[in-house]
DNA sequence: CGTTGGGTTGACAATTGTCAATGGCCGTGG
DNA sequence: CCACGGCCATTGACAATTGTCAACCCAACG
């Protein structure tokens, strides 16, 4: 059993444990078989390839604590973050054959992983990973969403919105806070914008009291008025 | 073994049979199978629901011939579609318990779908089916790329070409032509810009060369040119 | 024939990008 | 301890892309 949760960067077992035990209902072998997984733990530094689009997929990661991104690069260097991911996140867990990455991955701050326990060995772990798939797919959608049809300030808050919502099922939220450890850089390149107008629409929302973000630490102030304002419905993937 | 690859509409076999055989290989029992599925056919007439956001799944589906689109609505009515879904296609294919979907699935076309086979029955259609996830979410990814960091030549650029590929895997392309059964409004609703800006940017594909489309009929003069201009790799997902 | 759904065009507005410069903060090295 | 360099945030002036609105045309179709 595990107990007591660690501050955001310095654990090393309760955000993933508790994201998928939130996911579906382990029984005994797969809390056991997580424990065991996760005392095995892998770390990275800040900006290192994870994994370079197009290459195989050496085995799947669950990230114990860190932030990192898939992302794509354009030939003349543009740069598109596809998603983030977070602590409890799982990556490169697919189903067939010899899989390559269909983009990379890239550290965004110090990052340790473990190889979580593989598929197929225990049903409840295998129910786990296949709610955390189609919360993958779902939040997927939500970002061509975002890009597609919201403006740079809707952009930002539902992005932040999305954020809080999944940081909170790693117990990763201090209320309406969370530690956003990126730069405005690193935000404009996941919201499709350049650093200069997220600077600019970051002060603007400053100012009308919708997100308050200093020293790394993000706050919503009204969570619900501003999904309100940018018209977002929390996502849910499973009836159960 | 199925033979004689009818016109995109009108059959109701080939297409998704020479996909999922592309994506791996069938032994003889997933072919029988598939077959058999492929005989119980179901139609949609056009801009049908096939899903609502949010609702249960019931079963997945097969899309035997014609397109649909999943999207997503904002509450102010904007409308973003999050991708394509064309012959042969698999939806609402799940490995969880209680799936609910997470867009709206609507028809473009006539279309008609069957219930694919169970998952879990036969190796090799399993491991098509794994492939063809991967490759979905290979497309979503190039979605995200699209429109946030391309510009709108680029991004209906790109989109065609995938368009293609994608086709030509089910056998409904000509050379470098195949049929685009929507309205200039559902590629801007695709390409998160607008009916107007549209048209422009086809007038001016169709002055450089790059695109003719005329009566539902699109061809790329030049595909290899155009990938270049628009700087796009084709997109693999396995190593074999 | 009238109606309707697309496609097309023009004039104009809004959003977002580009470029260039500045300032703060912090770690490093002399 | 201080100078330096680098990274990041910030600002201003201006340009480019894309959206908005409104009108018109045309072909298909009942």
């Amino acid at each position: 059993m595990i107990t007591g949760f660690a501050r955001p960067v310095g654990g090393n077992s309760p955000p993933p444990f508790c994201r998928l035990a939130r996911l579906a209902t382990l029984d005994a072998a797969a809390e056991a078989a997580l424990v065991e997984a996760i005392s095995r733990t892998q770390i990275y530094r800040p900006r290192r390839d994870l994994t370079v689009e197009g290459r195989d997929i050496a085995s799947p990661q669950l990230i114990l604590s860190g932030w990192a991104a898939r992302v794509r690069i354009l030939l003349d260097g543009r740069r598109q973050f596809l998603n983030f991911l977070l602590p409890g996140d799982l990556v490169g867990l697919y189903h067939h054959h010899r899989p390559l990455a269909p983009a990379s991955i890239i550290t965004l701050t110090e990052m340790t992983t473990c190889v979580p326990p593989a598929w197929g060995k225990n049903a409840s772990l295998d129910e786990a990973y296949a709610v955390a798939e189609a919360l993958d797919e779902a939040f997927l959608l939500a970002q061509i969403a975002r890009l597609g049809r919201m403006n740079a300030m809707e952009r930002i808050g539902d992005l932040m919105l999305e954020l809080h919502e999944r940081l909170s099922m790693s117990e990763l939220t201090y209320g309406s806070s969370f530690d956003l450890p990126i730069t405005q850089e690193t935000l404009a390149d996941a919201l499709g914008l350049t650093a200069v107008h997220v600077n600019r629409m970051l002060q603007a929302a400053r100012r009308a009291g919708d997100l308050l973000w200093s020293s790394r630490s993000l706050t919503i102030p009204d969570p619900k008025a501003l999904a309100r304002k940018v018209g977002r419905a929390p996502i849910r993937v499973s009836g159960r």
